[in-house]
DNA sequence: AATAATAATGAGAAGTTTTTTCATTGCTTG
DNA sequence: CAAGCAATGAAAAAACTTCTCATTATTATT
């Protein structure tokens, strides 16, 4: 399945290729920085180098398997396209990543769009605080 | 008035950080980044550091006059704080950056939060998509 | 106004993240 | 299974930002 996705983008089936959508598809939900995935395959072993990590990350986000992020930590995070759109909220004392959605802001993000005139692409909406846990621990 | 806003902050007033400030001043509503601040000073004759850009644009951003922003370009832009909060729509192919704000999407937001136990400390939402510009010339 | 204390600066080195280059290797299609 | 071409790894380089440290400027106090 994930070898027919590949072909259909043009891309060649490879290890290093298999080897990422593994790691990505066994923790979905998570979010992978380059840094992350490079380790996650050195530990189990693969001789992957960290440019083909970059280069296959890229290619899968521009083939809308993975959703590329900015959470504001200097560097991209990704995580799998599981289909429906959500958005995120972070705690900025533990860094704990959690997603939710809401018709109501996708709705009204679109009226503004045409109000304003613009042809939507897309959009990115992160809210930053503190989460109950770290919050007890004031 | 620039200056009693700097004493207040405990920096001292000087030359670059007062000149960071005629530029971000005499530019409001425009977003630049550090390179940007650090060309306009050469142009205008002055000589000023890039690591001093850096760190000014960083204090001013930690004193509240500064917002900085992430517009995905890979690095930070900075506009003035000017009282009310706003959220922006850029244009993927020209670059435009439109600033709108939306009440209904403010208290979703706190909504949101609220319901998931976070206390909100700020949030970022960027639109993207084609300006009514870059429609026509398609 | 002069001074002492301290913060700020500029230049360059260094740190991070990401991209590029290029010789080699590996897919894939016929 | 061979030819053609894409993909890879390693290292260099690029892009952005921070740090170090000797020097200079600002400030509060004489």
């Amino acid at each position: 399945m994930s070898k027919i996705d590949l072909k259909k983008m043009g891309l060649k089936v490879t290890l290093p290729r298999l080897k990422i959508l593994a790691i990505l598809e066994g923790n979905q939900g998570e979010h992978f920085s380059a840094e992350d995935v490079y380790k996650a395959l050195l530990e189990s072993g693969e001789d992957v180098g960290l440019a083909t990590v970059y280069r296959v990350l890229t290619q899968f986000e521009q083939a809308d398997i993975l959703n590329r992020h900015h959470f504001g930590e200097g560097h991209s995070v990704f995580e799998l396209n599981q289909g429906e759109h959500h958005d995120h909220i972070l705690c900025v004392k533990c860094g704990e990543v959690n997603e939710f959605s809401d018709d109501v802001i996708e709705a009204r993000q679109e009226a503004i769009a045409k109000k304003m005139g613009f042809e939507i692409t897309h959009h990115s909406l992160y809210l930053y605080g503190i989460c109950p846990e770290c919050q007890k621990k004031k």
